[in-house]
RNA sequence: CGGGGUGUGGCCUAGUUGGCUUAGGGCGUCUGGUUUGGGACCAGAAGAUCCUGGGUUCGAAUCCCAGCACCCCGACCA
């Protein structure tokens, strides 16, 4: 990509009002555009970020058997009426239609997968079963904060499964947390990442959290560095030491909700009639569990982690780019030949390169915006640097300059 | 939803004990020129419902009332 044909550009002045560190900096470098609180446009940089934030949750998905699907946004009043949730779940965006009609839109989605899924399931040969979709929500939160943190539009994953009994649910509960711990692995998040008990859905005692430890947060949470588990304030009463060992030398810690997956049990199959024939031929209620996870909270978070004084410092398999190419402008034709040669083959050979082939803009700005936007990798090339065939290469988290011959780099 | 803060060209802001403001500066933008290894410089230009509505006054960005928006703390967060 060519940085000439950017209609989004850096600014110097950090937007006044935002305190959190992701919405100043997302905001400053062009990766996002804030419409209203809590609402946000997606420019081509941040948009390319969650793309491939998406990437990974789908494929770690699919490697435990989910299937994507796409369910609507807009979701009939009957719908929720079913389950009570029209008037309980009060975040749900309300809204009228045409004819009387009315609608929630959609805020999580048991009420739209477990009537779908009623056309498929019969049989316990149909089981289990695994959709999932990955879609922006909404919900209408009292208060949004903390830039893409808490918005009343979102993206979330969310997963349902689908189960004959109990122990099937419990065997891809357990498979699923391996599935969420691999994805937090590849942002670079699962060092500080805990797996946390939280107030329980509707049948299971507990509900399991993913809680990213961050000043940024807005959960407490009180972690067991033994088990690597830790337990959300909000159940710490009746819970007071971890649940796996017994231990009572909890640490308490401020951390964002990255995740969250709950047994749902009977909860939405039975208001749905959602049940199928056992190898007896008795009709048992399907079992059921749903996993939720937010690919744009965790760009947020993934910012408030990674990023310095000079700008954002994208981890390697979600950088926007994974090269940074400067041209330093020059008299001599050659720098822009070779700077343009050079930019074609490793575009050929699938390195994903941002080339700021910008003419009177000064090197200065070059590297304040490099900077900025924080691809993992730095390439300059000057005149300097073609005196001996090579260019620089400097990595975004670290300070050295090496000097590389052009036909040995390799990414 | 309770409390606090803020609101001035696209962005950051000065001005806010009413008059010296035909609202000043910086960034950005446009034109011309000089520059090019850390947001470079010179000259010129365009660009403003001073959040909105009402009020007080000879006169309001500035005072009063009402509302709106954004940020922060808290509450809330199947």
């Amino acid at each position: 990509m060519r940085q000439s044909k950017f209609f989004t550009k850096a600014v110097k002045e950090l937007p006044k009002d935002e305190t959190s560190f992701n919405a100043k900096e997302l905001i400053r470098a062009g990766f996002v555009d804030k419409v209203a609180a809590g609402i946000y446009s997606f420019l081509p940089l941040g948009l390319k970020v969650h793309e491939k934030i998406c990437q990974i949750v789908r494929e770690e998905m699919d490697a435990i058997g989910g299937q994507e699907i796409s369910m609507p946004t807009l979701i009939p009043k009957e719908s929720w009426e079913t389950t009570g949730r029209w008037k309980s779940f009060d975040v749900l965006f309300r809204l009228a239609g045409a004819d009387k009609k009315e609608y929630g839109l959609g805020a999580t989605h048991e009420e739209v997968i477990t009537p779908l899924m009623k056309k498929f399931i019969s049989s316990y040969k149909d089981l289990p079963a695994a959709p999932y979709q990955i879609k922006t929500k909404f919900r209408n939160e009292l208060r949004a904060k903390a830039g893409l943190i808490r918005g009343r539009e979102f993206s979330m994953k969310d997963m349902y499964s689908f189960h004959k009994d109990q122990k099937d649910l419990d065997d891809f509960y357990e498979v699923a947390i391996e599935a969420y711990f691999k994805i937090y692995k590849r942002l670079g998040l699962e060092k500080i990442t805990y797996l946390t008990y939280a107030s329980g859905g509707s049948f299971s005692k507990y509900s399991h959290e993913f809680q990213t430890l961050t000043e940024a947060g807005e959960d407490i949470i009180y972690i067991c560095e033994k088990c690597r588990v830790a337990i959300n304030k909000e159940i710490i009463s009746e819970q007071k030491s971890c649940p796996k060992c017994g231990n009572k030398n909890l640490i308490e810690k401020k951390a964002v909700e990255v995740g969250n997956i709950f047994k749902l049990g009977n909860r939405f199959s039975k208001p749905f009639g959602l049940v199928y024939m056992d190898e007896k031929g008795e009709k048992q209620d399907v079992v059921m569990g749903c996993y939720g996870i937010g690919p744009s909270r965790l760009m947020g978070t993934i910012v408030e982690m990674n990023h310095d004084e000079r700008g954002i410092v994208w981890p390697e398999e979600i950088a926007p780019f994974k090269v940074h190419f400067i041209e330093m402008k020059s008299k001599e034709a050659k720098v822009r030949q070779e700077a343009e040669k050079l930019y074609n083959d490793l575009t050929k050979k699938g390195v994903e390169v941002l080339y700021d082939d910008r003419e009177n803009v000064s090197a200065g700005e070059k590297f304040a915006e490099a900077d900025l936007i924080g691809c993992p990798y730095r390439l300059v090339i000057s005149e300097k640097t073609l005196a001996e065939n090579c260019v620089e290469l400097k990595k975004r988290s670290d300070k050295e300059l090496k000097m590389v011959k052009i036909s040995e780099i390799k990414f």
